[in-house]
Order: C-alpha cells, then sequence, then structure tokens
RNA sequence: GUGAGUGUAGUUCAAUGGCAGAGCACUGGACUGUGGCUCCAGUAGUUGUGGGUUCGAAUCCCAUCACUCACCCCA
C-alpha cells in the first residue's frame, strides 16, 4: 500500500467544517484591519531563505525540503512565509509608492522535522506583514490582530509573552554583556549552548535544560541593555497594547529562532497542547528587507500554526456542537421503476437551492430509509408508484415522525413545505 | 538526527508459550412501502514485515518498517 508520506496527512468529513471555519475567520479578520491578501509560490530559490532566515538556524541547517530542479537550480519548498513575502514585495516594487502595505497569507509550509503532536512535516500558517512604518503603533496592531483573533475564535487558555532583542547596536551590546557573564559557567553549559555559546548566543535564554535555565537565571536581561531608541520603542508597544486592553506579560527570555528579528519579539502560547506552547509567534524585522534591497525598510509580523490552532480549539471544547454537513433532503425510491421520476424531482429541488441526496445503489426502501437516518437528515421524499398515480409526493419530516401526502404541484415551492 | 512506547478484524481493544475473540461499525432479516430502539444472523485476520528460539509463538529474542510521544528546534 502506498501511504501518505510522513508528516503529513488527509482531512476530510467534519474537519474540513473545522478548517474553512478557521479559514473564514482569519480573512474576515484580515478584512477587520485592513489586510489584503497574497497568495505567493509554495516554493523558492534555497538562496531566499539561507539569506533570509540565517544560516545557522535549525530551519536553514537540517529542516528544509531542498532539491535541485532540471535546470540545476537549488529550490526549497517554503519552511515559512515572510522570507517569500519580502521577496514578492520588492519584485513587485510595492515600495515604490513609500506606503504602508498590509500583507495576510495563508498556506502549507514544509520543514522536514520528525513529526509529533501538533508538529507535521506539511503544516499550514497563516501570517500577516506590516511592511513601511517602523512605528510601534505598528507592532502593536500586530500583537492585537493575533490576540484578538484568538479570542474571537473562543480560545481561553492562551497567553501573550513579548520582548525586545533591540537593534543591531543594543543587541551586539547586550550578546558582549551575556557572553561575559556566562563565561565563567561555560563549562556548566549543556553541549548545546556550548556550541550556541559562539554561533547563537541569544537562544542559551531559552534553553529548557535546568541546568542552563539555572545559569541564565541571573543573567543580565535583554531590556537592561536596549539603547534609548529601542527602550523608548518597547515602551510604546507597550503602551498602545495596554490602550487597547491587550494582556501580555514581557519575558526577557523570550528570543526567536529566526535571524531577521530585531526589536521587538512576541508568541502566543498555551499550556494545553503537550510540548507545542506556540501557537503564533512573531515581531519587527527591519533588517531583512535591506538584505534583498537597496534600502532597509521596516516591517512587522507574525505567523500562526493552523493545524495547532484547530488542535488547541479541539482542546478547549470549541467544536464541540459542530455537526458533520447534511443534506436538506433525502429522497427514497420505493421501486426501481420510478427512477426516472426521483431524478427529476431530485434535480427540480437543486434548483432550487436544496441540498439532495438519492439512493445510487439500487438498494431495497428499507436501507434507503436507514441511509437517511444515518445521514441525520431531517426531510424525506417518499416516491413510489402509488405516488406517481395520485400526483403527490409523501413528505416525512424524521425529527418528528410526522408524515403527509403533499401534492407535486407543491414542489415549486418546497421551502414552504418543509417543517 | 537522538530517546522511549505501541503495532491483533474497518475501528476500539481482549487473548501473558497451547483452538485468534468481543464491543462498536458494516450487510441482511424479524417488519415483502418507512430510519433511530430492540432481537437474530452474516461479512470481517498471513496477529506490520522478515528471521530466530521452541514439540508449539499474537505472546520470548533479533532485525526492519510504521505510528505515537518526548528531546533538539519550531507554528
Amino acid at each position: 500500500m502506498i501511504r501518505a508520506i510522513k508528516g503529513t496527512r488527509d482531512i476530510f468529513g467534519i474537519e474540513t467544517k473545522k478548517w474553512r471555519y478557521v479559514e473564514q475567520k482569519i480573512i474576515e479578520y484580515a478584512r477587520k484591519y485592513n489586510y489584503g491578501e497574497i497568495r505567493i509560490p509554495t516554493f523558492e530559490r534555497t538562496q531566499l531563505y539561507l539569506r533570509g532566515i540565517g544560516g545557522e538556524t535549525d530551519i536553514v541547517n537540517k529542516e528544509m525540503y531542498t532539491f535541485t530542479d532540471k535546470g540545476g537550480r537549488s529550490i526549497t519548498l517554503r519552511p515559512e512565509g515572510t522570507a517569500g513575502v519580502v521577496r514578492a514585495y520588492i519584485e513587485n516594487k510595492m515600495y515604490a509608492d513609500k506606503s504602508l502595505k498590509k500583507l495576510f497569507y495563508m498556506g502549507s509550509m514544509y520543514r522536514q522535522e520528525r513529526p509529533q503532536k501538533g508538529r507535521y512535516r506539511e503544516f499550514r500558517q497563516f501570517g500577516i506583514e506590516n511592511i513601511g512604518s517602523k512605528e510601534p503603533l505598528a507592532d502593536a496592531e500586530v500583537i492585537s490582530f493575533a490576540y484578538n483573533l484568538y479570542k474571537e475564535l473562543g480560545l481561553k487558555s492562551i497567553k501573550v509573552e513579548i520582548n525586545s532583542i533591540g537593534c543591531r547596536t543594543c543587541r551586539k551590546n547586550y550578546i558582549r554583556a551575556l557572553k561575559d557573564y556566562l563565561k565563567p559557567h561555560y563549562e556548566m553549559l549543556c553541549d548545546n549552548c556550548k556550541r550556541r555559546f559562539d554561533t547563537n548566543t541569544l537562544r542559551i535564554l531559552d534553553c529548557k535544560n535546568p541546568g542552563c535555565k539555572k545559569i541564565t537565571e541571573k543573567a543580565p536581561s535583554t531590556t537592561e541593555y536596549l539603547c534609548d531608541d529601542c527602550k523608548e520603542h518597547f515602551n510604546e508597544v507597550l503602551h498602545y497594547l495596554d490602550v487597547r486592553k491587550i494582556p501580555y506579560s514581557v519575558n526577557n527570555r523570550l528570543v526567536r529562532g529566526l535571524d531577521y528579528y530585531t526589536r521587538t519579539v512576541f508568541e502566543v502560547t498555551t499550556d494545553r497542547l503537550g510540548s507545542q506552547n506556540a501557537v503564533a509567534a512573531g515581531g519587527r524585522y527591519d533588517y531583512l528587507i535591506g538584505m534583498f534591497h537597496s534600502e532597509d525598510i521596516p516591517a512587522v509580523g507574525f505567523a500562526g500554526g493552523m493545524d495547532r490552532l484547530i488542535l488547541l480549539m479541539e482542546e478547549e471544547g470549541l467544536f464541540d456542537a459542530m455537526d458533520e454537513e447534511k443534506p436538506d433532503i433525502f429522497i427514497v425510491a420505493v421501486s426501481n421503476d420510478v427512477r426516472d421520476y426521483v431524478i427529476k424531482i431530485a434535480e427540480s429541488l437543486r434548483e432550487q437551492g436544496f441540498s439532495v441526496e438519492t439512493d445510487l445503489s439500487m438498494s431495497s426502501m428499507k436501507s434507503q430509509m436507514r441511509r437517511a437516518g444515518k445521514l441525520n437528515v431531517d426531510n424525506v421524499l417518499i416516491i413510489g408508484p402509488d405516488e406517481i398515480d395520485k400526483g403527490v409526493l409523501t413528505y416525512k419530516n424524521m425529527k418528528k415522525h410526522s408524515q403527509k401526502e403533499i401534492d407535486i404541484k407543491e414542489l415549486e415551492n418546497f421551502k414552504k413545505i418543509l417543517e
């Protein structure tokens, strides 16, 4: 048997209804905040991610689906959305009018990791990118979008954590201070953190190893080392969150896995998905566009994992009332000699906009009734030779267990008949 | 990439070295033109795969594959 690739899955039945619901809400929210949809390619030149995300990150180091196409180009299935959106922004010269661009996207991303709860190799993300403003107003809007969307979806267990990792200058100072602090403890760090010490010092703050945690507890905090501009920027972001009454907690250990972030970083987390606590994450990336373009253009955005979002909504019981999609009307053919007639009735009802199901297996009347019951259909039309002779339809309401004959002429406005 | 756990009917799970079974689901019937409830019957398996130990293996051992969870990391 040929099976789906590890870490991919099929979504069908009531699952698709959950997905459509969530997708609709996201689209609705993008509209509310005036973010326009952008659809970008699923694969790009590998170079885009190498330079954009950063060669030292795990995403680039070991998780990318990379292959060589027939023209000898190195191609990678997108592991995240921001790099592609930024490429599209530049390529389509969206910077030309100097105005703010607000974009949202939704779609599959690919990372070759060992799958586990809430983590897949093909997973779906949505995200927004707010490009062209360096102002804290923009950061706060992006964070509000995430928080308010999740609140409106009904989530109770989510928290917003926020931090500032500074700009080029103050980050450099902070990293120096952090290294100075860590140096005497170097031998006590886990192997991973020893490696990070030179390549990605900030991430040591994020290490879950109890030994490392203990060491970093007393480490200098990022905010202490922010330059005046960055400090003010951060305070203003918090101010605008306060104005919106968005609850958050400042977490000085919060650093992100992608290299392009500056200043604001944030995560929306939950404690209800096992070890996968991040449902959305993002931040400011003022230097990313400059890596592909002649000048820096400030931007801020976030991405949310939709698979995780739906898992979490299930966990919180938010889909409990959701029913399987069902047809409005089931038409039972009492005997096979009325099949032609049943087809005509069915098509007429479909023209009126109803969802209509009929038997396609030449089954007995009894099994047709059983199927109607199993489909949970409310309305059943029973048609046999007797009905045809009398020019009527037998209408049965399955919920009320009531039944009556209706004149075939009433078919033309069937809505009136339904109880 | 690393570690642990689990693989038996469509599905959920029994069977602890001695005849592979049950619930649910499915199909049919009781009710020949009426679903759900009830009762009856039926279909359902190379016990993931390959090897080994044994008189005998779903059960023990080895390998392999798959799934799950966790680590790393991330949405």
